[in-house]
DNA sequence: CATAATGGATAGTGTAACTATCGATAGTGG
DNA sequence: CCACTATCGATAGTTACACTATCCATTATG
């Protein structure tokens, strides 16, 4: 029914189309041509939302994190690898596997902070890409932001662990480590704006601060 | 000629493309039928390649932080707004004023760190609608993220002023803040997989260690 | 039992990012 | 000096993605 477009908000023919996708799970049938949906169609029509309009991610990237909340024999550690893939989709780059300098500055700091991981981490190759093309666009100064980045990276891997530790199943476990990672993106990328102006007003003190208030912008 | 498109790998008729969305400025006519290109050509292609490609931005995004380094009597300040709206253009949603729980959140987090900020800042709307979008999705747990995040936003953030501040002419230093801010979630987001991978295996030090370095993943 | 609502399949729409073609010129080698 | 290839600019076509609309057979429902 349709009563399940009113109560989740998306369009009768989306939601069909999720169903072909795969991204929404199929209703009880009562009869061959008349199916019955619950809260858990809502439910997960909401987190297709969330996911696709927050966190920015493609049916298709979608469907596959969707399917590692589902997949009970999937170890939580892997709902991360999933769940980070699917942001980083956007990025094309897994094939080129960067041209060197980048991934040498991501293990000594790697190794600086103690930190050991496994050689097929997934966000070996992005951040050495990322730092590759700092080098290409003539922006050494960049790379040394890495040491930090790394330090607030912990941090926020941390309270991510926090946040999935206070739950109690595998399937909500699984969920939080899904919608964290994909929502926390956006979280922190805001949180980053704000803490840039805030740093940049401790730095540079603004002499029309009251002003700047009333501007607005093109 | 196309000697820029081999300089920059860059296909001839999407140079052209780029030219005709004003991505990239036209080269110096040597007749009506002739343009000279030079090397502020070939950077300029890496790095619309870059904030693409690594960055994810769309064309249309790409455009406005170029226009936004090129326009020498933008404050720098606001080169940060625009580099930062410009990722999470992803995020449709500027509309949309938060229903309120989040946006308090957010607030009460900034007021125990003793963060003052504008309220016009891009990063407040962005970062109440994740939350919002916890609740909604009932990962309570997750909204205790918010401190943490934030601590680690304001050392990201003064990374990103630390590099901005290596940086001599007005120029090098917005095209740092926008390759650092575009990019510079592509980097902190593979770190922050990084870091995942080892607090989880700080937190449930696992068995088998050895052997997971060598299964392959689907 | 007539009507309106599914469910499922298929086809169409709109946008974004390229990519290809074309015609008029114009620099270049022989 | 002249055929030949390249370039510029404009226009049209292509591909992928995310929907959206239409049809039809069936069927709950008043």
């Amino acid at each position: 029914m349709s009563e399940l477009s009113e109560r989740s908000g998306v369009a009768v023919p989306t939601i069909k189309y999720y169903q072909r996708e795969n991204l929404l799970h199929a209703g009880e049938f009562s009869s061959p041509t008349q199916a019955r949906y619950d809260d858990t169609h809502v439910d997960r029509l909401r987190l297709i939302r969330a996911l696709i309009d927050i966190g920015g991610l493609s049916v298709a990237s979608a469907r596959e994190v969707i399917a590692a909340i589902d997949d009970t024999s999937l170890p939580l550690t892997w709902t991360f690898g999933v769940a980070q893939r699917a942001i980083s989709t956007s990025v094309a780059s897994v094939d080129s596997p960067s041209t060197g300098r980048g991934a040498d500055d991501v293990a000594a700091a790697l190794d600086e902070a103690s930190i050991a991981i496994h050689s097929d981490n997934p966000g070996l190759p992005l951040a050495s890409r990322v730092l590759d093309s700092y080098y290409e666009l003539g922006h050494d100064e960049l790379v040394g932001v890495l040491p930090d980045y790394l330090r607030a990276a912990v941090i926020v891997a941390n309270a991510d662990l926090d946040a999935v530790g206070r739950q109690a199943g595998r399937s909500d476990m699984a969920q939080t480590v899904v919608v964290g990672t994909v929502l926390g993106d956006s979280l922190f990328a805001g949180l980053r704006r704000i803490a840039q102006e805030y740093v940049s007003r401790q730095r540079f003190p603004d002499p029309d601060d009251s002003e700047r208030q009333t501007k607005d912008e093109s």
